[in-house]
DNA sequence: AGTGTATGAATGAACG
DNA sequence: CGTTCATTCATACACT
């Protein structure tokens, strides 16, 4: 390796650390947005400052205006959503006027066809409606001159097409493992409808009662309300110390991993990384997660397919079976990779992408 | 540098291409997320409903946090859809965590079949390739199996803020980025498995039917491009080289011509569908986009603060205008950076963000 | 700087 | 089962 390749790798690093680097701010500003954002918490924060990080725009698709005169006349020429052939077709070409995915056009039909008809029909809407109906919409509709029929419509079923499933039936299991204790509820608030969904049940709104009447569950489970509540959704760094094993319905879910552990995310800032029973928490992927003290068996924790790296961008390295050499370290922050074609082929090591299977060799490698 | 640095080295890159995608694909999701619904919703407390009061009403059973990941985790025990039996044990479990019916067992497993399904389909099936059909793509799917609500505010930097000095310190480099990037937070997970939003092409373009009071607005601001089309590109995988120093709007002229651009990478090998034009497919963020065989202007496409990056850790390079030197590579994965403060003010190169100057001075430096 | 609207996207449910 | 519909969620923009 010449010193130039070398001085190469180095700025890839680089390069890397800074874009990680943003990332994760980007990731963290949201963080707070978010949180600020929910009505219940009301501690201000004065930082919020920080850089200029806007949340990324541009998330979705929004057609260049040549692509919707494009998708416009198609649509009216054409009947309904065109098949997949189609579908294809029709992206290739509008991909000459923007970037763009067949889903986009296919949902840009559904989305066309479903409001063209809402429309026409004036349905009543129901109230807390937020698809605003405006009559404007009408004024969109475009005249189409001249059709150039590129597409044809081929019937058969545009998405539809044989995969290789290989789902295997056996039973379902159902928890498995149990590893993942879920302890978590969401306290969210919706953002635009304002109103709260009342106590919903279905059957007692004659309107809805065909929906899920039948088999509504009926179950006026209160359960999830405490269990939310247990979870005290919110956990710093270094939450929470006390433990929730007395709490007894929060402490089943919590433990429900049978192991020994004990749900207590209490780690007094776990200092040294590992009082010998108990959990600890870690962040994965910027998400608190809660494992036992010791070595961790990555592959049933995460699955067949997962693989930790810690924030130098090692990956946590583990024996044949998955499980780590050593504890992880409480509080620290690592990302779960995971890889589709991994799973439990991989001891054939092949895997579709080299990435993922570099980094299982490294793994592999430095056990 | 000893083999085993390089090796060392080789293996950071790796891991940190992989964080990248994670915290691209986290960041999307928790966009996405920011203000997801609260699967309380349906469960709303009677008490709120007065006499005259309207239960809000959910038609459709929506999921709580903790169903949908014990569904997912049993869905990807793969097993198919569960026999009545399972599905009523299923059921039952789930009734814990919120109002859930059979039939909404049911359907759920059908649709995440057919969804799934449907994914895989979609993206093997582009041009090039050859048989090596690649199903990757799946591989960034995100999983977090824990759902915790929790963000909490304090400050506490959960963000090294050494970062900036370390990357600038070349000899440094190894491991920087190391230091703790952390991001502490909740996220609420949801995983719109299919194709997710990437990113739009930044061109807006005015209405053509102009949707509200029917007046159109006629294309305002001069930075917006016509189209955004433009690009084109393809090519393999060696990139860079080449500096990329974003000035200002230069000019666009590279490109424009529709199919123009030769370069019709993947192609060697044997194209087989699409044949249309040169169009092709490469995966931004996971997701998948059809562009334009040829160069692309990044920065049309993906806006003024658009980077690619590929799965390497390279950061395409291109030129003042933010038109990339060679073609992508159909099929190949790349990462979309943005940062707003690197806009057109780049012509001074100088950016409020270290992290972005860094990275663009590392493109240009490497050229 | 907020607010409303158009509309892209996700997804539960239904249909054939 | 695969496809389509209906509804909801989320977001880009326009306008004020």
């Amino acid at each position: 390796m010449t010193k130039q390749q070398m001085e190469t790798l180095r700025r890839q690093i680089s390069a890397f650390s800074t874009i990680c680097s943003q990332l994760v701010e980007m990731h963290k500003v949201m963080s707070q947005q978010a949180y600020a954002s929910s009505p219940e918490h009301m501690l201000d924060d004065p930082v919020s400052s920080g850089p200029g990080f806007r949340p990324p725009t541009r998330q979705r698709w929004t057609p260049s205006q040549a692509q919707l005169h494009i998708l416009e006349r198609l649509y009216e020429h054409g009947n309904g959503t065109p098949n997949k052939q189609t579908i294809k077709k029709i992206t290739s070409e509008l991909s000459q006027h923007g970037l763009i995915s067949e889903m986009n056009v296919y949902n840009w039909f559904q989305n066309r066809k479903a409001r063209a008809k809402r429309k026409q029909h004036r349905l009543p809407l129901k109230e807390g409606e937020s698809e605003v109906d405006t009559d404007s919409e009408s004024y969109r509709e475009i005249k189409p001159h001249v059709e150039n029929e590129m597409i044809r419509e081929d019937e058969s079923a545009w998405l539809g097409e044989k995969t290789a499933e290989a789902y295997e039936n056996k039973d379902a299991i159902f928890f498995m493992g149990s590893e993942q204790v879920e302890a978590k509820s969401d306290v969210h608030e919706r953002k635009h409808e304002m109103f709260e969904r009342g106590p919903c049940n279905a059957d007692t709104n004659a309107q809805f009662g065909e929906k899920n009447h039948g088999m509504v569950r009926v179950k006026p489970h209160s359960t999830e309300q405490q269990q939310c509540n247990d979870s005290q959704g919110n956990i710093p760094l270094c939450m929470l110390h006390h433990q929730t094993e007395a709490d007894g319905e929060a402490d089943a879910l919590l433990t429900r991993s049978k192991n020994s552990t004990v749900a207590c995310t209490a780690n007094e800032i776990p200092v040294s990384n590992q009082q010998v029973s108990g959990v600890m928490t870690i962040l994965l992927d910027g998400k608190q997660w809660e494992v036992p003290v010791g070595v961790v068996d990555v592959r049933k924790m995460f699955g067949d397919n997962a693989l930790l790296v810690d924030t130098h961008g090692h990956v946590v390295p583990t024996n044949d079976a998955g499980v780590t050499f050593h504890p992880l370290h409480a509080s620290e922050s690592y990302s779960l990779i995971r890889h589709v074609n991994v799973k439990q082929e991989m001891s054939g090591k092949e895997s579709s992408d080299p990435l993922i299977d570099s980094l299982y060799h490294y793994s592999g490698h430095i056990k």
